[in-house]
DNA sequence: GCAGGTAACGAACGGTCGTGCTAATTTATA
DNA sequence: TATAAATTAGCACGACCGTTCGTTACCTGC
């Protein structure tokens, strides 16, 4: 095949690849990651454990795909609407918003976040797996760290703010709230967030 | 046999029992309420598999039985100290710490919180277990949120204190603690939840 | 010493797990 | 339309899952 041809045959495979992670990702939403077995997946998608197997190396390699696309969606709705906004107390504003419609959405992760869910499950199984998600929550929390830098710098948030210690606030607040609607039903977790989150700005403002 | 005779034979059977138990809650403080197996827990006591599961009419009994058992060791751990202190701000007080000794107890708990694990574990997983785990949760959190209230009865925190909003955000900063701890390995862990406790504190402090 | 009860064992069950191997089928290109 | 490659299915494997069963060793009370 000549390059720059497209290969529809090619592009079969690469399209069940991509149906096969995007319903894995929903399963994992709910079951967790180590949950999530060949044989219900394949049932799910309605094709032969064997037939989709064959699109992985073996079960490690597709649940590191999984995460692998759990975080590039979370990179996609996110923060890149984030970034895109002016530097400053804007970006940050985006950035909790944007987090938490992620949180929100039912559809694409019918049992929450899969990365909060994994923390959980792998914090005590070291491997590639949990590598991974390591790697994946340290880049986060550095992104949030520097958004706070930069809204210290252009003179939103005072100089004295802990960038550190504000990221570690939005962070745990997250999980607070993942575990107040998730697991204890509460109606009250979206406004105690907000809350929460509107006095740490408020905090941190200049002046 | 007389009553008050040592039934050295029925003995033995609640000494082995307990032991399955606290072994079984060491295994699923690394890999999940999920994560233990019949087979690996016998393996690791050093006994058959139908040998430790006469003792229990189920997995599902099993694992029950261990959530009740983590669930009493906290309380004696952490709510049954902090409640014979004197009411108001040395009992919150008392109440974190033994928290945080806790948490940090790798002996009884080498991967961290089973409750705090079972919580992501269980949030889809409607059931029995998961009944449990959001009962336990729910008293913990009105625990925190009445002697919150004797507080500011007492007069040591200020009227305007919102026990509900107190609760959250220290059951959230747990849940940051324990995520950067066991999961990012973060050395700032301990100090940035110190930090947040002790401005919390601040922040509701009467006058 | 015998009977009854408790505790633990080994073997086996049906089921599911991940994972190979090979054959059939679909698909794209020449 | 023939061909070659890519994709899927079928089948079987060894391992382990929770669970059941029959049996054995032991302790205790009569």
């Amino acid at each position: 095949m000549k390059p720059g041809t497209i290969n529809t045959q090619r592009a079969k495979g690469v399209e069940t690849r991509q149906l096969i992670l995007s319903t894995a990702m929903k399963i994992a939403s709910t079951h967790g990651i180590q949950g999530i077995t060949i044989g219900e997946l394949a049932k799910t998608i309605g094709m032969s454990k064997s037939g989709l197997f064959a699109h992985f190396e073996n079960k490690d390699n597709l649940q590191l795909e999984i995460l692998k696309m759990a975080s590039d969606h979370f990179v996609e709705k996110v923060l890149k609407p984030a970034f895109s906004k002016p530097k400053g107390l804007p970006r940050i504003r985006s950035l909790f918003e944007n987090w938490m419609e992620y949180l929100n959405d039912d559809k694409y992760l019918p049992g929450g976040s899969i990365f909060i869910a994994a923390s959980f499950e792998l914090d005590d199984r070291p491997g590639l797996l949990k590598d991974f998600v390591q790697k994946s929550q340290n880049d986060l929390i550095l992104n949030i760290e520097k958004s706070v830098q930069i809204a210290m710098d252009c003179g939103d948030f005072k100089p004295s703010t802990d960038k550190k210690e504000f990221a570690w606030k939005l962070y745990s607040f997250v999980l607070g709230f993942h575990h107040y609607k998730r697991m204890l039903h509460s109606e009250q977790a979206e406004s105690l967030i907000h809350k929460a989150f509107e006095d740490l700005i408020k905090n941190n403002l200049a002046i």
